[in-house]
DNA sequence: CCGATTTCTCAAAACGTTTTGAATTCTTTT
DNA sequence: AAAAGAATTCAAAACGTTTTGAGAAATCGG
């Protein structure tokens, strides 16, 4: 393994030198740095990780921690964040430590990483309302950036995407097809994206002037088979009267709603309109569902690179009001969607 | 945060002493570590572990990859495995980081992590037949454990189960009480532990002169829907005269089977016997299956303590041919096996 | 061509531990 | 009581980087 000294000795140069021209710093000369970078990759120099931490103090590592669920499964969406978060922080020279939990104490899991200390910060999943974690760690002065948003104003970085707009798009788009009885399935409502969706949702219907019965906001799990239960026993109509459009938290769901829409003999989108949120999950393609479906549109992956960005200006001291990114969803229009079947473009009356 | 020299100063000592009495040489005297020893609980001492590092040239951290499926889920067991693992490192000072990965090729994740030079070794799962990152990890003197056995005579270090015997004496259990028509489900065949199983069911099923058509040696997903499905093409008739008896790789197999006895009005264990491997995952209970089920029995959770202590051996230059532990199942006979029907006791008829 | 900047480079200190080789103290033996 | 030996302890070097505070070289204006 060659060092700094080993190259310095080389070129006839000191180690300062060599340090700064291979980081970068301004101060050195442009003949200079090319020499030492080509001396670098001649002998293969490759920085010892230990030795820069010791002398930044710095470890280089961020955590993140996985929560499984009593099944011992954890989130579909959970690993296609990872991975690419995995290489968007190995490309800036970070290492990402996973740990997985299944206790009930949501903060527990990074108190016992943060003993262990081999963190500089923690990347944030899965935000719930009234998330403990965001204060337990900025008590202890630990950095960290959280995808998605917790509190309505926060304090720290995160990225995330506008969810109550979510809603309101999916709402207005259904509305401007002459939609009046909209239905929602939504994810589940611990996690806070879920809370603003409903929110936006209730917002939107209350500002058509249409009032929806507790019966047709519903959650569940983000699977197929929850679309498919819901959307049954709505379709059938013993709820009350059926709704004429849909909306789905997850593009399974929705694929659920249309299976059902399906084994009833109801016809989307001339029966009954379809609207899903897309996550953009690489083996799901809601283009490719029959009918093609409309979604609003919002790659949880695109986080990523934000996110590492974020955290990485946060470990060098940025303040975490200046981190703070949301993200609208795009709204696009395919097949599921289309104008209220006639005669049905009366909303529910509300007892 | 306080260092060996604060401690050294406050006692009097030289940080070498120090160093010493933490680590537990031998070489300090019994009063002198007591003190040091109450110092540094007295100032909350805790070592940097960067510069741990940079003086031992090892950087704590061993590696672990997960392999994703298709449909990005994740093997259900993985999860078990690796909670425990990383609770055994932890109390051994080892962190594990974990990286997934999506890919074809099986060695490409692990030259990506040693790239990133931060890891002093692996921890290797779900061995493959033919699989080719022991010999790519020795080629490259990286140490690593393996959770089970690729190879019959390996050169590395490894802990895992007799899987033979697991067939072996299943099949044993069964003969004894009569059965000659004994079906196998088994785990994916790519898996070594599979191969494993078969040859060892094969074996059994020979030495007691009895021929297995190939149809009722079959594989899958480690689910309650392959044994389901399965099982009720067996026990319809359709493939050939009914197995007796079933083998089953997992429990949630052996819970799909008892379904298909179930549905088909078949009763366990009169009609059928059915055993599985249980692995001993904490959520699933096979004694309260109905009727409590006849398993061998390893859990998969008992393979971590040793995993890590080999690891740390290893690690510490042990050779790899003294880590090597084969541990048998336990065979644990309850309800779903008993004598076999009477007048169904001839084997099958190999055309 | 001289002094004043500016640009570049350097030696040395620092980070906190482990480890080496020597020095000191304590114990035993003669 | 001195010598030898064992048991402790010590100072210093090493690990490979970053950063500091100065110094040397190059550039500039006059």
């Amino acid at each position: 393994m060659a060092t700094l000294k080993d190259i310095s000795v080389e070129l006839g140069l000191s180690v300062a030198t060599v340090s700064r021209a291979l980081n970068g710093f301004p101060e050195v000369g442009a003949k200079t740095r090319s020499r030492v970078q080509d001396a670098a990759a001649r002998l293969g120099y490759r920085p010892n990780r230990s030795a820069q931490r010791l002398a930044t103090g710095r470890s280089g590592v961020v955590g993140m921690i996985v929560k499984l669920r009593a099944d011992m499964s954890a989130d579909q969406t959970f690993f296609d964040v990872l991975t690419t978060l995995t290489a968007e922080l190995a490309a800036r020279d970070l290492d990402l430590v996973l740990s997985v939990d299944q206790g009930d104490d949501p903060v527990a899991p990074y108190a016992r990483m943060l003993e262990r200390d081999l963190l500089d910060g923690f990347v944030l999943n899965a935000p719930a309302t009234g998330d403990p974690r965001p204060g337990f760690l900025m008590a202890r002065g630990v950095p960290f950036v959280m995808h998605g948003q917790a509190d309505p104003a926060p304090g720290y970085a995160f990225f995330g995407i506008d969810n109550t707009a979510v809603s309101v798009d999916s709402v207005g788009l259904l509305a401007s097809l002459g939609h009046a009885r909209i239905a929602l399935i939504n994810g589940e409502p611990r996690f806070a994206f879920a809370a603003e969706r409903e929110a936006g949702f209730r917002a939107a219907m209350t500002a058509e002037a249409r009032a929806v019965p507790a019966a047709f906001i519903a959650d569940g799990p983000p699977t197929e088979s929850t679309g498919y239960t819901l959307a049954l026993s709505w379709l059938s109509g013993r709820a009350g009267p059926r709704p004429t459009a849909i909306l789905c938290a997850t593009t399974p769901v929705a694929a659920g709603v249309l299976r059902a829409a399906r084994d009833l003999g109801l016809s989307v989108p001339r029966d009954l309109s379809v609207v899903a949120h897309d996550d953009a999950l690489p083996n799901i393609r809601p283009a490719h569902f029959n009918p093609a479906l409309t979604v609003t549109h919002a790659p949880l992956r695109d986080a990523c690179a934000p996110l590492a960005e974020m955290l990485i200006d946060h470990l060098n001291g940025a303040p975490a009001a200046r981190l703070q990114t949301v993200k609208r969803a795009g709204l696009i229009v395919r097949a599921s969607t289309g104008p209220v079947p006639k005669g049905e473009e009366h909303p529910w009356q509300i007892p």
